[in-house]
DNA sequence: TTAGATGCAAATCATTTGCAATGAA
DNA sequence: TTCATTGCAAATGATTTGCATCTAA
């Protein structure tokens, strides 16, 4: 075991102790559910359900998808993972800790481009004001097409 | 048939008609896409294809869900419709000709606020250049709690 | 020991599709 | 007339759930 996991394990064992001060049940963490924060975590962003499945399953021969769904609603509930759509199907998840970034998604080759900006980060201070909302997740998605593929359109129109 | 009703079915027309030149097959106009249309464009945006449905069989009692389905892919293909993932589950269009707002949702009461910033036109710009991406969609989705529901919140924790 | 997790298979939900009948142009 | 659309029912794909068994604590 890495040192990598341990920091994973420690925080969902941290995060059940907080959630089980207000009350939800302590929930025990096995060896399903270390393998798959572990993938989790590797994938770096952008993994879904079905590919986590098939990582998951060279693994563990036995693991199946329903354990999979399960924990990832139980780590999206716990604060652990993102859970994110991106384009008009793709549902993808990712670990919470890497810092806010948005998603640009071109149409023509399906390349995600993941960026940041101050000015986003202006705007959502302006809104905390202008609407005293209590912001918890602010997604930017664009779409698009990367400067390649609007040339290759270009050709065909 | 209102002036409301005809300006739908030219756009539609004037739409079938550019794609044509294209070589996209021409679309007849039958009664379930009038309803359709008209229903969407009353509904000012917001409206999933259950919603949809249901508000269709009041006015056609045979109308399938096929049908909704079938053509709401097929509006959103002509450009007549944009489609939006609001939240984790919910799906919803609304006509396009609405100028582009941009969404804030409460978890607490479910309340939508749509909203237009001039700082996320500045930003779309500003990523236009630097990656030399041709952007056909923007989606801003923030999401967390309204002042209200923050407070109710407040008192639980 | 025991509450909660797992694997499996069946169930559910949203969306899509095959096909014969219907309708718009 | 003719080709696309429609309604229906069946198919699909993603996700959830019931249940008997297993396992972390």
């Amino acid at each position: 075991m890495t040192k990598e996991d341990k920091i994973g394990l420690n925080y969902l064992r941290m995060r059940n102790i907080r959630k089980n001060q207000n009350g939800i049940k302590a929930r025990p963490l096995t060896s399903q559910r270390q393998l798959l924060l572990d993938l989790i975590k590797r994938a770096g962003g952008h993994i879904n359900a079905k590919g986590l499945y098939n990582r998951a399953v060279r693994k563990n021969k036995s693991i199946s998808l329903a354990t999979i769904y399960r924990n990832l609603r139980l780590f999206k509930e716990l604060g652990l993972i993102e859970e994110r759509r991106l384009g008009e199907i793709y549902c993808s998840y990712e670990m919470k800790e890497s810092p806010g970034h948005q998603h640009l998604v071109c149409k023509g080759c399906g390349r995600v481009i993941e960026f940041d900006s101050p000015l986003l980060r202006k705007l959502v201070d302006e809104l905390q004001h202008d609407h005293g909302f209590n912001l918890t997740k602010v997604e930017l998605y664009m779409e698009g097409y990367c400067r390649e593929c609007a040339e290759e359109a270009s050709d065909i129109v």
